[in-house]
DNA sequence: GCCTAAGTTCAAAAATTATTGAAACTTCAG
DNA sequence: CTGAAGTTTCAATAATTTTTGAACTTAGGC
């Protein structure tokens, strides 16, 4: 159900609509927002990932903003994050600018590379910290349940740490 | 710095001053919040689990309130979320209405419930949805690298629900 | 080299989420 | 029973996060 004319020909369609979302495409935008949801990534992120998920072909800019009736600040930002996460890529057309977007080929990948990125952080940044926290408490005599509940937490620090790197190599491998 | 006098001996405190959170304590209360900020839980919260994880024993409501500085509604709030997550325990006093809270022995535990709490509802929802747009995409004969994601998206949907209950059984076992 | 399509930036507005605190509820010690 | 300690509730407010859009930058076709 399209506007009526597309003044004839291929003439430069000054603003070309785009279809809303089907159905089919929402219920999958949903799925994908929901998951998102629980790791922090906001909505219209995840919106464009689920649009390029279901797309037949590499989608570009303007076609996600119809599409999704999201602005062109956010377009642009989503497409950042998912680039900069390494959760699309792009195609670029030859006689044109333009980039037309697709998922990368592992969901899985993504999603690992996307936790690392935000846990590894933490854990990384933790570590000192989490070491004096204990140091302080055996120097203070603290009760040993207390002693051992850190401890543990300091075991588990170092070996995740330990393991991350083999979860998924850091950019280049 | 507690404001001057205490009223003498062991009269009831009318406003007994609570020590603010020690540097050691903030420090495991940062590690905590950043944790479980990439979960979308509130700072309350890990503020909370935090204290209790660095106390020597029990610590009762009004301590919790006073030692981080936050409202009676957030603290109540706060305990509740622990506890419907399994994270906490209560120990009641003898002759007094009053509780007082531990951490769960197992931290990791406590962490898996509460991913299962999020992630689970999410692709039991999705599990229908899921399959409906596959099914549609197959009916309209999309292109078959879309039909091939949206198969692999289904699959492991089914796989991770099969698995959940094995991860950690729901609540009774 | 220009000029414009294509995309980015970022301050302000909107939307969402967390916290507060006063009132209401509950439970038990007396 | 009754009173008040102990806790919960929830509407209002505060804080945070997301989105917008207009001004700006950049790349590349001509």
């Amino acid at each position: 159900m399209k506007p009526p004319s597309e003044k004839s020909a291929g003439r430069r369609p000054s603003r070309p609509s785009y279809e809303p979302l089907q159905p089919h495409e929402i219920e999958l935008a949903d799925f994908f927002v929901r998951m998102a949801g629980i790791l922090g990534v906001p909505r219209s992120v995840a919106e464009i990932y689920a649009l390029l998920y279901v797309s037949t072909g590499p989608v570009d800019f303007d076609h996600i903003q119809g599409r999704l009736g999201i602005s062109k600040g956010s377009v642009s930002q989503g497409l950042k994050f998912l680039r900069d996460h390494e959760m699309i890529l792009s195609v670029k057309e030859p006689g044109s600018r333009r980039e037309r977007w697709q998922p990368t080929p592992s969901l899985a990948a993504s999603l690992v590379a996307l936790l690392r990125s935000q846990v590894l952080p933490a854990l990384e940044q933790a570590q000192p910290g989490l070491q004096r926290v204990l140091a302080d408490a055996q120097a203070r005599g603290s009760q040993p349940e207390v002693i051992e509940r850190l401890s543990r937490l300091n075991r588990w620090n170092s070996r995740a740490l330990e393991l991350a790197p083999l979860l998924l190599p850091p950019p280049g491998a």
